[in-house]
DNA sequence: TGACTAAAGGATAAGAAAGTCCTTTAAGCG
DNA sequence: CGCTTAAAGGACTTTCTTATCCTTTAGTCA
């Protein structure tokens, strides 16, 4: 439905929206939280940076940040990052005369779907995420306070980098 | 969207179901009407034959036609011959955590979303995207009889074979 | 300044999807 | 029967997506 680059991006934004405000998160961190390939969320990160969703800093104590307020970053930003124009736009069947004429039954209904597509993503900020994903966690067995994998985490903060 | 095997297997569809009753299509002509390259074609159609959507038939004066009534194929069974199981069950973030505790919130816009999407696909059949198709082919500039494209396949009523 | 840390970014590899090619099988026709 | 036609089907190539690796750049800190 949405390609990998796409999901990844909105899970590391979702992930950068739970830190505390002015913390940094390093690729290695985002990428062990997320499960995501560290090399490979580095790049998604990158082009994140390019299109202005993120800040980066590097050097000692350096890492990522939201550039904009969770809640004016919604998933359609994050996907267009990604995909630049959403594959959606066209015939569903992908039919060159039909795009052009519009000659298949399926473009009225697909295109109501379509726009029904767009809007929920339009509509749902990374600050939406965050905050379900904070709630639901609070409501796991055991809640939020130390599970065993907060102390690896702990033990984890030596910092490794990008090329690992 | 739909992955291109599925698109190439409703346009082929749709093309048989505008055929009159009882004639046979070679994958020659499917695939010059449709602009799907033969060979590739001709594996998709092979594989329609083995979800008993259509019959085929070797030897001279062979080729493919519906098992079924067109208004009984829907797209929904095209799509899931073609790619098996939808991939549109999952969480749309492709969050394994996620999928297992339902922990984000885009969970339940999807879920619905995914339900009209797939109710789309059941109610639409191939005899209704055959019926536009042709509706709309005789609203084009010149009516439907005897455009240049017809007269060149009048000349092409030469067989040609899968091997070419 | 030099050692270290982390992001930037290009080159490359691995895998899946899409498409091609060729041989085999089965049917019709003279 | 032998020739022709057309589908069946496997092997292969190409292309695109996903992922990895390695080097470079830019910071921090002692």
């Amino acid at each position: 439905m949405l390609s990998r680059p796409s999901t990844y991006a909105i899970r590391a934004l979702t992930y950068l929206a739970m830190q505390p405000p002015g913390k940094l998160s390093g690729s290695r961190e985002i990428a062990d939280h997320e499960q995501i390939p560290n090399s490979y969320v580095c790049k998604i990160l990158l082009e994140l940076r390019r299109k202005r969703l993120l800040r980066s800093y590097k050097g000692i104590g350096g890492g990522y940040e939201l550039a904009l307020p969770a809640d004016k970053i919604n998933l359609l930003m994050v996907v267009r990052s990604m995909e630049g124009e959403l594959a959606l736009t066209e015939c569903i069947l992908q039919d060159q005369q039909c795009s052009a004429r519009g000659q298949c039954s399926l473009h009225d209904s697909w295109a109501e779907l379509r726009n029904q597509l767009l809007h929920f993503l339009e509509t749902q900020t990374v600050a939406d995420l965050a905050r379900t994903k904070k709630t639901r966690l609070g409501e796991l067995p055991g809640g939020r306070s130390q599970g065993p994998r907060d102390q690896i985490d702990q033990m984890n903060h030596l910092s490794i980098n990008c090329r690992t």
